[in-house]
RNA sequence: GGGCACGUAGCUCAAUUGGAUAGAGCGUUGGCCUCCGGAGCCAGAGGUUGUGGGUUCGAGUCCCACCGUGCCCA
């Protein structure tokens, strides 16, 4: 629509010899009355042609040809609007288009094939899953679907690092809880982990190994029992919130293949490090840097900064095309390093997207929870999830916008999970599931109308403004996913989901579906069949469930 | 102290990337079930978009300063 409108401006344009390089756009006014495309152009073109905006619209409208079959008016309004009223017959048509397209409704291919990696949660194995991981876990799993729809080949990858001092602290923990089961008086260290998920592992290793196991070393069997458990529990979280992984990626790869010292020597090799202090730095101030940073201390241990450099450079030679990567806001400030090293070693970093989300803030009982994994004092993915169930934790975490701070009130999320903001969208769901089911027993063509149509409905019978409307809004979905691929904003999804269910409830309470005249009532069924199908297909791309009963 | 984000209705958040009259949910006030699901619909109240400047036809959105919150670094 907007491509034939643009071709119809450009043509007038001609014909009233006007030349102007603005591009020319299109938008969805907010208000009604303003019609359903507006364009701004001749706002942006008026200076250029030295005359007034209101002016410059009103000979582009005089030269303008319309297909009175797509378009009903078209007028000048405010400043110098352009805008553009369409007629119903063209809104009506999205209901056949959405039948026909099925669960495919909405899927584009913007991305055309891009080989895509979106890496995302990326925790360490050392505790199970928290709230503030369940943000970047939904979050990044449904900036996958998204991508998916739009045309990506999506790769999901989850980084994680099972060595160094983390990990020993926790095989150290576990041990020490082994002993004391074993009736030793331990001083339990503060900056071990005190969660109780470590007593209960060092007890499963009790039952399975006996009390040989006193005097291993805490990077033995400790450390690996716990690592295998405590993955095996992410794992089981991100799986009830529907999550997958296809690649789980070791950072100790990088050491083993010599990637780590690939990226010195190429630092090296370039000039951008010097030594001092016993330890080497990277020279970021010569390549538009703030200040040098170290990337391997005087102890000989790269910094995080290597491995993540190495790691994205393993990115781009596995051919990703474009790279997702999702931090919670305390990284924000050590991406900017990496980057910047990529770049200087001529890597193409615009096609590095970094997504930074704001941690979850807690409140229970009125009171912030602080938290922190060591202290065990914390609230895990999976208790949320048993609280308020799957389907509300995915919607939460993504309603709103990632850069903003989220407050997650635990007692209301709990007291409130009647009348939780996602029952709205499923029960518009479920509502029309049993139309469908009513009118199937009345003997409409459900089938054959589910199927694509086949001829079983005569469109234009619709006449009402909630049947308008609800098509035209079923019409925009394509766009609103397209929309959130290229913003990495999927809240849009669930924005619009809340026009289509209000659109839907709306209809619903202004006309009856199922009534005696036999024509209408297909028409009105082939509406609402529309209306679940795109219902569906969001509820696909964020993950919940779309009921026929609730 | 420095860096990065965020401040919008009582609360939680939107706002088509600079557009026309800032919108939803929860809460609140008042209506609506002889009929396909009332977990719904309709109407009302609720705002100087943290504060003050600037950029332009036009600012919640961009720039600067300040205040507040969070995260990171020292």
């Amino acid at each position: 629509m907007k491509d034939y409108l643009k071709s119809l401006i450009l043509a007038a344009l001609e014909k009233a010899g006007l030349k102007t390089s603005v591009e020319i756009s299109f938008e969805k006014p907010k208000i009604e009355s303003h019609g359903d495309l507006s364009t701004n152009f001749a706002l942006l073109a008026a200076k250029e042609l030295k005359s007034k905006p209101r002016d410059v619209a009103q000979k582009v409208v005089d030269a303008l040809d319309v297909d009175a079959t797509l378009i009903d008016k078209v007028d000048v309004a405010g400043p110098g609007f352009i805008n553009f009223r369409f007629n119903e017959r063209y809104f009506l048509s999205f209901v056949n288009t959405v039948l026909a397209a099925g669960e495919n409704f909405g899927r584009s291919n913007f991305g055309a094939g891009k080989k895509t990696q979106v890496e995302f949660v990326s925790a360490n194995p050392t505790g199970p899953l928290t709230v503030g991981h369940g943000r970047n876990a939904v979050f990044g799993d449904t900036i996958a679907n998204v991508l998916q729809w739009t045309g990506h080949d999506v790769t999901r990858e989850y980084y994680f690092n099972n060595a160094g001092r983390q990990m020993r602290v926790l095989g150290n923990s576990v041990k020490m809880r082994y002993r004391e089961i074993l009736g030793e008086k331990i001083e339990f260290p503060d900056d071990h982990y005190q969660g109780e998920y470590i007593k209960d592992i060092a007890r499963h290793l009790l039952d399975e190994r006996g009390t040989s196991l006193a005097e291993e070393p805490a990077e033995g069997a400790f450390k690996d029992r716990a690592e295998r458990e405590i993955f095996e529990d992410i794992k089981g979280s991100l799986a009830r919130l529907g999550i997958k992984f296809d690649v789980f990626y070791n950072e100790n790869t990088l050491y083993e293949t010599g990637k780590i010292k690939e990226v010195i020597a190429a630092l090296e090799s370039a000039g951008l490090t010097y030594d001092k202090d016993g330890a080497k730095w990277f020279k970021a101030t010569a390549v538009g840097g703030e200040q040098d940073k170290v990337i391997v201390k005087s102890t000989g241990e790269p910094t995080y900064r290597l491995p993540d450099i190495a790691y994205h450079i393993e990115k781009f030679r596995r051919g990703f095309e474009l790279v997702v990567d999702i931090f919670g806001s305390d990284h924000i400030a050590t991406y900017p390093d990496v980057l910047l090293a990529l770049r200087s070693l001529g890597y193409d970093t615009e096609r590095i997207k970094v997504l930074i989300h704001q941690f979850v803030t807690i409140f229970q009982n009125g009171e912030v929870v602080k938290m922190s994994t060591r202290k065990a004092n914390f609230i895990t993915l999976d208790e949320l999830i048993d609280w308020v169930g799957a389907d509300a934790v995915r919607f939460f975490f993504i309603m709103r916008n990632v850069g903003t701070h989220l407050n997650f009130d635990i007692d209301l999320a709990k007291k409130q999970s009647e009348e939780n903001p996602v029952f709205y969208l499923q029960y518009a769901h479920a509502r029309i599931a049993s139309i469908v089911r009513f009118a199937e027993d009345e003997g409409l063509p459900v089938k054959e109308i589910t199927a694509g149509g086949g001829g079983k409905f005569d469109i234009s019978l619709l006449r009402e403004k909630e049947e308008i409307e609800l098509s035209k809004t079923l019409g925009n979905f394509p766009e609103v996913v397209e929309a959130a691929a290229s913003t990495f904003e999927p809240h849009r999804i669930i924005n619009y989901l809340q026009e289509v269910a209000e659109a839907f409830h709306r209809f619903y309470h202004l006309q009856r579906v199922v009534i005696p005249e036999r024509e209408l009532a297909a028409a009105r069924l082939a509406l609402c069949i529309a209306a679940k199908a795109v219902l569906a297909n969001g509820f696909r791309i964020l993950g919940i469930s779309a009921p026929e009963k609730m």
